[in-house]
DNA sequence: CATGAATGAGCCTTCATTCAT
DNA sequence: AATGAATGAAGGCTCATTCAT
């Protein structure tokens, strides 16, 4: 028990700092040094618990990836209420990424610069939160007998895309938005549009 | 002149050969000799037109981002109308990512991995893009007097993020979307929103 | 005795782990934690009976020696006809290194790989079967007023060289050779050379 | 021309360093670096020349046995006399290491422990001069109606060992033999054996 | 001007050895 | 006594940059 716990410890230890010096770094300048320094752990110490750099690479960001999904789906999977359901998921990965700042720069500007693998791991990662969020668009179009015709996926990259320029803002922006007026108003915009009501009618 | 010119040209054709290498590779994996063969010259020139690997970098991205904007800006400038306008940036964009496929990668998902001067010099950039955009959108709801209260500067972020999406997803997605009609939906949601209007009223 | 005796067999299963793998792999290939594994003990319990890896590899090769060596000199030391010692002797060789098939690569193609202090501890090894094995053919030249004028050192030289290289063909071609046949044709050549005695006389 | 000069000169130089480190430490101590500066030469430069160690090693052992095994061919080739044939390879043999004393260590103690790969094309190279040799003497058997059966391949593989072995001590032993003498010494023990010929009729 | 052969700093990775348990 | 997790020195190889031609 203790001897596989201290093991999980290190190994958790590892990927935090894996995870800053990647996000720092990107991926082909971190030093596996840099990592082992921080982790204060030794430079061979890293290749008890991973294969190699790149390895190291696809566990720590295959974590942060898992974590973060998994806990978007619970938090959404009975949620009828589409806007509930959008809040929810923006304000989560406002939350998430408050939360691990250290790594926000990987996420969001860095993440396939590897390979091609990795790469395509991550669009197939994307897709799932695409088809996720458009399945809950489209439930949500049905049950409203909704007069407009919209296409969910669309609608779902949209989203997202709008989503990920908020948190890049918020991140690296100089003007630090709240991010639950934030919210707010991002979900008005995308339920209502920006055009004049008033004249539309 | 002549000479002048003749260094013009094959400066232009070390860009070219970068911008291919860089977007297909990533800064950090692009060898200079890579883009040295494909621009047909020797290793050695390169260093005669750009001080360094980093430098040659930061030409070629400021190249293209200064074509694009001015393109943009130019198109948009005495465009009154803020749908005309984004559909003419949206359509625009297209085009350009279409007619520069082989540096899409680049563009989309590698920009800012070299350090984090040239971070902020694209941070800046899109800055720029974004109130430019803001700058529209408050006109077209100043001069409409519209009522719905939203914050045009968010709208710019929500609406360039959601192209980027889409862009990415055209360019490396599966479902190769027509762009004709993806821009009429796409502004077609940030118009009038996903929200029921029938309900609405 | 008993504490003794279960060192002396733990130590034994080093040697012999030692011997599989390093004549497997070679000295410098062959992995001390591998040695372990197929001794089935932990890795720093060989740090224990020896002092580091070359140790141990002096050990190894010192011991599969000694045990060969003695085995030869005891069964020649009283052997008085030429014929019968060498016959024995090359028997002898094929027989041991068939019943340790595991180190014959060790033993003919890569014993003195490690450093210039082997090597020299290998070329004494050598050198004491040389004269020993000089010393009987000329006891026998002496005793039988042999006419044939020969330097019985160099006798033994090619002797052994021959085979050592027959060793190598039979364990390594593709062709094997049976060995007691091949035993008497080499001892015929020995005594009798290849000239056409009946032209000779 | 003047270039392709240059070029080949200094792969010849990397070869000999090459040959040197790699015959004084064996292929797996041998440092690239330590051959590098050997050679004169920066790191990096050998790589320009070979596309790793062991494709270094490969190179350098090929062409030793491609020069030694012309040589020894085109000297013999024509040779009708079996005694002339043999005496000429010995004495070539004892040359050629004499004046690349500095791989005498390489050839006869250390060539095959890099790779299995290596260790074949080591084993197929010796296996023609062994069949070589092996055809030079049934040629001289049959057109000499020889009484003595003997296997000329056995034969082949005897004197080759002997000649190994004798190489060995002449190269590493205490006292130095003179390879004149040596060469009649050895061929006489191998055309008319040990035996007392006296005894023998 | 243009070149590309040469360089060597830099980094990933291995593995003999140690030492806390 | 025995272990195996941890270490870090060492070395192969890459590639941006230089400079002699």
């Amino acid at each position: 028990m203790k001897i596989s716990e201290k093991k999980e410890e290190k190994r958790s230890r590892i990927l935090d700092a894996a995870a800053a010096v990647f996000s720092k770094e990107g991926y082909h300048q971190a030093k596996v040094e840099d990592i082992a320094r921080i982790a204060g752990i030794g430079k061979g110490t890293i290749y008890l618990y991973f294969k190699n750099k790149r390895h190291l690479y696809y566990c720590m960001i295959k974590e942060i990836y898992d974590i973060f999904l998994e806990s978007i789906y619970t938090q959404i999977e009975c949620e009828n209420d589409l806007k509930k359901a959008l809040k929810t998921i923006t304000e989560y990965t406002f939350d998430f990424l408050d939360s691990h700042k250290e790594m926000a720069n990987l996420l969001i500007n860095r993440p396939g610069t590897v390979d091609e693998d990795i790469q395509a791991w991550l669009f197939a990662q994307k897709q799932k939160i695409v088809d996720f969020l458009a399945q809950i668009i489209k439930k949500y179009a049905d049950s409203n007998n909704c007069d407009r015709d919209f296409d969910s996926t669309l609608v779902a990259h949209c989203f997202l895309g709008a989503l990920a320029a908020l948190m890049a803002e918020r991140l690296f922006g100089y003007n630090k938005i709240d991010s639950a007026k934030l919210t707010d108003k991002m979900l008005d915009i995308f339920f209502h549009g920006i055009h004049n009501s008033s004249v539309q009618v």
